[in-house]
DNA sequence: GCGACGATCATCT
DNA sequence: GATGATCGTCGCG
């Protein structure tokens, strides 16, 4: 079942990011249909967060998606090289979003594999924001569509998880001091091999 | 398996 | 002109 307008719409964007460990994500790109189990997230809440591009209410032509309402993605290019999957959440005007940062691939792997430029399939095909992006086939063109469409959306999993499975820990990459460096809004399921870090 | 480091460029100051 | 919500490779062991 494709996850549904009012689970983007929550104000508890931490909580989001710990509901989507097991959800499934998919993306119809160039006619290759892609996806697998989100197996690690971060969140990153709007105006409060130092680590969010929207901390402070910072609004530019990058991050306006990120103003958008809850169910659209945001995307954008880190390093100059890496794309990064974010799902907008809130209600539009509300600057949260939640980066998906690993999935254990379940469809389409030898697609996944092409667009990674490897030869064979490895537990690290689709761990890290920027793997997982280009393995999906996802860039800034589908920056600001929305997650309920044909190209890009989410699912629930009837499989149930076991929630002592899913760990939480600091977010990667926080090159900043104070306490948003070391909050533990980082979630990934426990002794999955396709996630990004331990 | 782990740490160091260079790649590479859109974005913002 | 400086800066990244990163990744792949290399050297080491």
């Amino acid at each position: 079942m494709i996850l549904p307008p009012s689970f983007y719409q929550s104000e508890d964007v931490v909580g989001i990011a710990r509901a989507l460990i097991g959800k499934l994500v998919f993306t119809r790109i160039d006619n290759e249909l892609t996806g697998g189990i989100i197996v690690e997230t971060e969140a990153y809440k709007g105006p409060e967060d130092r680590g969010s591009h929207a901390h402070q209410m910072r609004r530019t032509a990058r991050n306006e998606s990120m103003y958008s309402e809850g169910g659209t993605a945001y995307v954008y290019i880190c390093y100059g090289i890496h794309n990064m999957l974010n799902v907008v959440t809130n209600r539009a005007g509300i600057p949260h979003a939640v980066l998906i940062r690993a999935i254990e691939p379940l469809t389409g792997i030898r697609t996944m594999v092409e667009r990674r430029g490897i030869l064979h399939f490895t537990k690290r095909i689709c761990a890290g924001p920027g793997s997982l992006a280009k393995a999906l086939g996802i860039s800034k063109a589908q920056d600001g569509i929305s997650l309920l469409g044909k190209e890009l959306w989410l699912e629930d999993q009837d499989m149930p998880l076991n929630e002592e499975e899913i760990i939480a820990a600091p977010r990667v990459g926080m090159n900043f001091d104070g306490p948003y460096k070391s909050i533990p809004w980082r979630f990934y399921l426990k002794g999955n091999k396709f996630v990004s870090k331990g």
